[in-house]
DNA sequence: TTTTATTAAATTGATATTTAACTAACAAAT
DNA sequence: ATTTGTTAGTTAAATATCAATTTAATAAAA
């Protein structure tokens, strides 16, 4: 929606921060991909390890929620790291629905040694703005978040 | 990355602006897909669609650029809108490796009908914020994308 | 002109993503 | 204890997405 439009001017001040939103967000999720690139992870991937790597085992559903990403997509992303011998799946003896995703001890070392290097890959797209500006884009971002959530819950 | 990270102070405020950053994106993401749905669009349709109603006719690399979206991907999009006969692929003449991508009368009908449906849908998501704040968070989200863009052009 | 390089689009292969079934397991309630 | 409902996870079908390759067409250079 690169295009001016002109409806009334609540419609045009929030159409124009919503694109310019947007394309922040593609912009950076673009230059972190591309820096996954080398190490074969997707976005998706280093997400659920970093989650791992900061919380310690997680029930599917709960990285789910923490990503905003539905079922059936953690269910295949966890496949494939998986497969990859970054985690493993063990079912939950307390209650037999649900199912731990825990790291290996390989995909501990790899997620420790790759945090920090897209924490500086991030922080590079980011340093344009002082730290004034990092904590209102963050209030704002926070603000727009929280009420597109109320206005639609996710599924899951 | 819902986690407090301890790094340096710059770094912490970086990763903490990103990630309200890509949560209210992609909280807006998801009310308007929602809202897409009941159409039988996508989000990547409905950027198609809505480029070609404001700008007229566009090569399927122009739409490439301006949506940030690879051209493999472009083709696919525009297959699927074209199946439904929402547009039509035209063979550039003045130079044969080009195609125009241009609305059928139908699918001008239909994106003139639905756009001031989303933007309302999107002004809904974003009026939480203050003309004022509207205004900055436009401002600091360009810089960032502008930043991140110059780091990592986007495949073509 | 013939070769070389560039560009637009299509194709292929892999992963992601969602919604909508569906299965399995637990919980509640009569 | 059986039915009823809910919840976690899987599977399937459709679309999206990118990188890499290929094809076709144009441009530049020799």
């Amino acid at each position: 929606m690169g295009t001016k439009y002109t409806g009334n001017a609540s419609e045009v001040r929030a159409l124009d921060a919503y694109i310019k939103l947007m394309r922040a967000a593609e912009s950076v999720t673009t230059r972190v991909s591309r820096s996954l690139q080398p190490y074969d992870l997707t976005v998706s991937q280093f997400g659920i390890l970093e989650t791992l790597m900061h919380l310690g085992q997680q029930h599917q559903n709960d990285l789910g929620e923490k990503l905003l990403k539905s079922s059936g997509n953690i269910t295949l992303v966890v496949d494939n790291l998986e497969k990859r011998g970054l985690i493993v799946r063990e079912k939950c003896l307390e209650d037999r629905r649900y199912v731990w995703v825990k790291l290996t001890s390989d995909g501990d070392k790899f997620i420790r040694d790759l945090f920090p290097k897209m924490v500086t890959i991030i922080t590079e797209s980011m340093i344009v703005l002082s730290p004034f500006e990092l904590e209102k884009l963050g209030e704002y971002s926070k603000q727009v978040g929280q009420n597109a959530q109320k206005q639609c819950a996710k599924a899951s």
